[in-house]
DNA sequence: CATGGTAGGTTACTGATGGTAAGCAATCCA
DNA sequence: TGGATTGCTTACCATCAGTAACCTACCATG
């Protein structure tokens, strides 16, 4: 979409780059890491294979690009539904169908990332913990915003674990969803904040007292 | 430890199986799925490498049957601590500290499997996915047998659901233990517990009576 | 308008590595 | 003692990430 005309022979090298993103995008939701080739993506985008090592250096910094890429563009829409409500267990709620609702657009590229043939290697959960680390630090963000404190020094941490294994439960539970498709977004989000919730507000007011 | 004596010439096939496993066991903990060749399994052992292959028949069988004797070597230490309780809580809290203080000894096979180089291939992913579906079998099943209650078939996709999302939650907390050694099992189990239980013990309710 | 530098690209290769075909030899049993 | 079976080896192939060396369209400048 982005770039209409492949094979234009010789194209600047923002246009190349971004086709070939692109193109890596798709390749990879295809195939997997693995699977995926970079002589098929070279063949695909109608270019020899040093093109494509000149842009992104190897087969993984290509690959981390791609999915650091959709890692941003979901803490977008995650961030945003959740700074259009007000009250925390709504803004929670929706940042939680905003999560689920983006992973039913791209639900290729996730499973590529987190299930399939491929998730063995250990150069796929850098590239997750990452996702997972962003969520996680957005959480902190929010609830700091929301309640308008912030645990002490001994604190943090405990916080920060409690946000990333919450993190680690929406991963987990978007592959069981892969299997469950019928679960409307809204179901699996009130599902999950009636598990959460309670432990979350103790929590948020057990670190903020304790200061 | 199984096998003391390598390099032995000919040896019955189930002793060559379980040395190979081990083998392989090490190997994979020392340098992920990716970097472990198969070349190199065949010369620790002694041995030519289509040997491996009539074993194993390919790298990645090799490497789910070590992974789910892992995982089901976990589900077993798990289960044993919590039967070794009786209250609820005390039980789940239990089965926590089994939980991390296998992931303690056996940390660096761990690693490898949801951390590291090699996490980006979506072979891992398969058998990280089986582990937490056993883990939530397992939770499921220790629910029942406690509260006496099974869920109806409506609610029994929303419980699979749950206990998919926590043993989830369990994976990503493991990976941020492993950036703060310092903290002990208990704590962590602690942490843990006061974010699920009430919810957990919510949700327990709500299914019981809703049959 | 010639001209030289540079950005964009190509051909042709290497080195690892997963996987296999074909065959050989130690051991067991009749 | 001899033949079948089991355990194992040699020698190879195909694929694929990554690279060295070289080429050429295009642009700015004297």
């Amino acid at each position: 979409m982005l770039v209409a005309n492949y094979r234009t022979g010789r194209v600047p090298r923002a246009v190349r780059s971004a086709q070939l993103l692109e193109l890596a995008d798709q390749l990879f939701a295809e195939r997997g890491f693995h699977a995926a080739s970079m002589d098929e993506l070279a063949r695909r985008a109608g270019v020899s294979k040093p093109v494509i090592y000149d842009h992104f250096g190897s087969k993984e910094q290509l690959f981390a690009t791609c999915v650091r890429r959709t890692g941003e563009a979901l803490a977008d829409r995650v961030a945003k539904a959740v700074r259009e409500e007000s009250d925390p267990r709504e803004r929670l709620r929706a940042g939680s169908i905003a999560y689920f609702r983006f992973l039913q657009d791209q639900l290729r590229a996730w499973i590529v990332l987190f299930d399939g043939e491929d998730a063995r290697d250990t150069r796929f959960a850098t590239e997750a913990s990452r996702i997972r680390r962003r969520q996680s630090d957005l959480m902190i963000h929010l609830m700091a915003e929301t309640s308008g404190t912030t645990p002490d020094h001994e604190g943090r941490p405990r916080l920060e674990a409690m946000t990333l294994a919450i993190a680690g439960a929406y991963e987990s539970l978007s592959l069981w969803w892969h299997e469950h498709p019928e679960v409307p977004p809204e179901e699996l989000a009130d599902w999950l904040l009636d598990l959460i919730w309670p432990g979350l507000e103790q929590l948020n007011a057990q670190l903020a007292t304790s200061s």
